[in-house]
DNA sequence: GCCCAGGGGGCTC
DNA sequence: GAGCCCCATGGG
């Protein structure tokens, strides 16, 4: 299984090549995004993240202070704009209360511990904590997401309807615990969900998995 | 006009 | 724990 699952990951790191995520320039804008990116392309993301840049409140104490309304209205492109709104601010509220605005504080507490703090945080699930743990934080957890179900369903590996848990827990218990090819790994399956393992009219012919794809006999 | 994109919470049973 | 609904922009 492990010789499959690191198999899978040369394929794909052949064919699309290094991804350099996350495309932020500090651990707090990696936060952010990976909050306002729920359930929203990252192209809506980035008219976010430079509104919020041009304004000058890209900071902690920025989003803490800023008015609720006209941070959502900075926000706007990336869908369900209020909830997210009150997502940056209680998750900034809390950097204040418990750490000083020092998030590096948040961040050296060990990697589960971590994990139990970002999910007590409403607004901030299993995948947005990964997300922010391995891309922010730089400790070794899997980040799972509707590309990775849908691809390794495909490839016979999931159930169409398989659980976040036991998804990671799959990747996790075959792969060494390794910072820098979580990273990618995640990166190229978005690639690969992106490009070719679409929901509607996947693109099996052109796919670099095509050939160990169960999905695609015909 | 439709569908879906780098989800999460809340509610019911 | 599963099954539903809500949120409410932008690109193809």
């Amino acid at each position: 299984m492990k010789k499959e699952l690191l198999h899978i990951y040369d394929r794909l790191y052949r064919y699309f090549g290094p991804q350099h995520w996350w495309p932020a320039e500090s651990e707090f804008e990696v936060v952010v995004g990976a909050i306002l990116t729920q359930s929203v392309s990252w192209k809506n993301v980035e008219t976010a993240i430079q509104n919020l840049k041009k304004e000058g409140i890209l900071t902690i104490q920025g989003i803490a202070d800023v008015d609720k309304g006209r941070l959502a209205e900075l926000i706007k492109s990336t869908l369900y704009y209020n909830q997210k709104a009150e997502k940056l601010k209680r998750f900034c509220n809390h950097l204040k209360e418990n750490y000083g605005c020092n998030i590096f504080k948040l961040f050296n507490k060990e990697m589960y511990d971590l994990r139990a703090e970002l999910l007590s945080i409403k607004g901030i699930g299993k995948e947005t904590a990964d997300s922010i743990i391995l891309y922010a934080a730089k400790k070794p957890i899997f980040v799972v997401d509707a590309y990775t179900r849908r691809i390794f369903h495909r490839l016979g590996y999931f159930r169409e309807d398989e659980d976040y848990q036991s998804m990671q827990d799959f990747f996790m218990g075959n792969l060494p615990p390794d910072v820098d090819m979580f990273n990618e790994y995640h990166a190229l399956i978005v690639a690969e969900g992106k490009d070719f393992c679409t929901s509607r009219k996947p693109k099996c012919n052109a796919c670099p998995l095509s050939d160990i794809c169960k999905y695609w006999r015909k």
